[in-house]
DNA sequence: GGCAGCGTGATTGTGCACAAAATGGGATCG
DNA sequence: CGATCCCATTTTGTGCACAATCACGCTGCC
């Protein structure tokens, strides 16, 4: 036998086949953000090939991937459902959250200032993209924005690790807001994600002069996760019976 | 509805079927922290499959999921490669473990004092495997304890969402190590693991009275950190390959 | 009427066989 | 002598069929 001598291994085309899996991966991915499949969903094999129209094998494979990113949760030969966090995990993604959005801010607040305009032009442009959904009273699209302004700011931030960490952790926080948010209504966070963006381009109004409203912005990003949560009811038990033989179906 | 705990215990075996793929996963992450696996070597499915005497399928799932971890790059119609981080994405790596471990740190100094004595004890236990493994030269053991040492802190703290991230960042800095690292030796750093946990126990010299070394131990870990990326020489760029049957020749 | 045991249908898990694609070697031509 | 093209072999990708397992409804019995 000959020893295998490896190359650097090169970079080919991502659009070729795979990209219908992470077209499924996110459109699954966006219906469970969207709550149109709520926590505690089964997922069918079966059902979603009929439903994406392709082999049963591959949706397998896609709900490999989204078990890996903790949301949908898989059991042995029982099959795959949308993922429902406890309240200790809910707890723990949004600290998760506050560590590394808190570190996101920071980076920014270093950027050399005036932000580029492409920058500026994007932030601009997803708060007219809010701004529109929140007069449309489109809830849907507003927590699909909101997650992506998240996802934007670390973009920006120039940490591409950090930033797909933190998508992993938007979507299971979306997750548990679909799990734990009461019943009464509560105010969407488009004006918190206005102030945000007015500090980070230091369009808002700064007495102290020179400076953007680069510590405002931290503490604004804290604020606003601290409300997101709070909006929870995480001490309530869940709405419906949790399935104990799920629960327990891994261990023995 | 009743549940049936009292007649059937569904004792599942746990290394039967479920339990294989896990220890493949094992066996390979181990095998690439070790460096028995250099980054850019190829894991060839049907080799695998021979070395663990299981089928191909099993071993294409298990690659798979090191994919998702980053840990091994899937590149279509070429197969699986053990990742090579490039240089920007290292740094990536090293900042967000500064960020995820200085909120590590911060959350273990909050901790009510003294610590519980099984926390201490599983301190100490581990200062002494890796003095041991440092008396003894096992470069191998000591990499394989210095990610542990840092897991072992996570998991201290009590976030498990946060320790799953930094277990996965580990994993990558590993990479990182090992496809920069300079050639020229190295101290490793079994004394920056003591000195933090003599700072985190408190049993340090802290002439300042009653408070513990917690200041000290965020700033320890963020120098231990920069210490380590520091090591590497973030310019060069090996390439290296390896056998896998003589890597994996004692299992199956 | 309620409960235990059992059979059936449906769903998931796994191996296999074939198809597609790339790698490597060799021959051919400039 | 070197580069290029082509073919054979190896490796990866995918669909299919069958096996295993679970949920549910049924029958019979107490």
């Amino acid at each position: 036998m000959k020893i295998a001598l490896t190359a650097s291994p090169p970079r080919r085309s991502p659009r070729g086949r795979g990209g219908a899996e992470a077209r499924i991966v996110r459109s699954i991915g966006e219906a469970i953000a969207d709550r149109r499949l709520p926590p505690g969903t089964k997922l069918a094999e079966e059902s979603l090939a009929q439903v994406f129209s392709v082999s049963r094998e591959r949706v397998r494979k896609v709900l490999l991937l989204l078990a890996q990113r903790q949301v949908v949760t898989l059991i042995p030969n029982r099959g795959a459902f949308v993922a429902k966090p406890t309240a200790q995990e809910a707890r723990e993604v949004f600290e998760a959250r506050r560590v590394i959005e808190r570190a996101v801010m920071d980076k920014l607040c270093a950027l050399p200032r005036p932000l580029p305009p492409a920058t500026l032009a994007r932030l601009n442009d997803h708060r007219a993209q809010e701004e529109a959904a929140e007069r449309a009273g489109d809830r849907k699209a507003l927590i699909r924005l909101s997650g992506q302004f998240h996802l934007l700011l670390a973009e920006f931030a120039g940490n591409g690790t950090l930033a797909t960490i933190l998508a992993s952790l938007i979507d299971r926080s979306g997750l548990a807001i679909a799990a734990f948010e009461r019943r009464t209504a509560h105010t969407c966070s488009a004006e918190d994600h206005r102030r945000l963006i007015d500090a980070l381009a230091g369009t808002g109004d700064h007495p102290h002069g020179a400076g953007c409203g680069c510590a405002d912005a931290v503490t604004l990003m804290m604020t606003h996760l601290d409300a997101v949560e709070a909006q929870l009811d995480l001490d309530a038990t869940p709405d419906t019976a949790i399935d104990l033989k799920s629960v327990f179906a891994e261990e023995g």
